[in-house]
DNA sequence: GCTATATATTTGCGCACTCAACTATATGAC
DNA sequence: GTCATATAGTTGAGTGCGCAAATATATAGC
């Protein structure tokens, strides 16, 4: 068994803890009808500034390509969780936020969300989750 | 802007961080005409006691369902990175080990990882990155 | 031995995503 | 203004995966 670097060992852990938490939480996010993908969308908005977010930009943020983003969106849309918002100095874009059944919606969810988080983290000691998630902005 | 839990910041950030690192670390393989998960299948198998893994051990692993380790491997096993070995004492078994060849492969896209997983951490100290690989330790 | 139940693996089907090509609009050079 | 180039977004085709059903084998009760 030949000696492995100490960040191979990280991207390695890091991609089965990912699946792991993402297979758990999508689970329970499910009860809501919604996916983790369109829980990180609404995330994104509910959290973004000014509410009205650019498609490329909210890609880039949740680490999908842009017609990931068209996709997922297009149901978000027809069923009112999302609204389109054109930008009159650029009629290329089309911005995305959340309607207010959204903002209802995400409330819910980040409930649950929060909770199945705890859960999935209760391993840890409160100090030791604000080192990761330092850490992990170091990363990012 | 509502407060929101550490934990759940912990796994949304890992989430995000999971996608960035599979996407650069996957390109990086993929010079070596393998996947991210080609690659945690060697891995495991390399680093197994026996060299010879049960497929739904395997799955559980890497994270997979059975049914896509199936199709993950069948190529493998048809380019000859992977060798098929039953097991006498139970026929509905079908064990999975590396070849020669595989091992050779694993050994090559080895070095290449531990370099694009360097890259990716280098703004973690040493310590740091112990740090955050007891922290997932204790997270799986 | 025979039946019922459990486990290992594969297969059919569908979803979520990516990449590359395309359309539409914007910007800059002249 | 017109042309060339860049950017925003959508669409077509294909891939990787999961879930549930099907298959093959094993195990236990009788």
């Amino acid at each position: 068994m030949s000696k492995e670097s100490i960040s191979s060992q990280l991207v390695i852990k890091n991609a089965l803890l990912a699946s792991k938490l993402a297979k758990r939480v999508g689970n329970h996010l499910s009860l809501h009808g919604i996916s983790l993908s369109e829980y990180l969308v609404m995330h994104h908005l509910e959290h973004s500034p000014n509410k009205a977010v650019q498609r490329i930009a909210l890609a880039d943020h949740i680490g999908m390509s842009a017609s990931g983003v068209t996709r997922l969106i297009a149901p978000m849309e027809k069923t009112g969780i999302i609204e389109k918002v054109s930008n009159p100095r650029d009629a290329r874009q089309s911005l995305v936020k959340l309607s207010k059944a959204g903002q209802r919606l995400y409330g819910e969810a980040q409930v649950s969300f929060a909770q199945i988080c705890d859960d999935q983290t209760a391993s840890l000691s409160q100090s030791q989750q604000e080192k990761l998630l330092e850490l992990y902005s170091k990363l990012l």
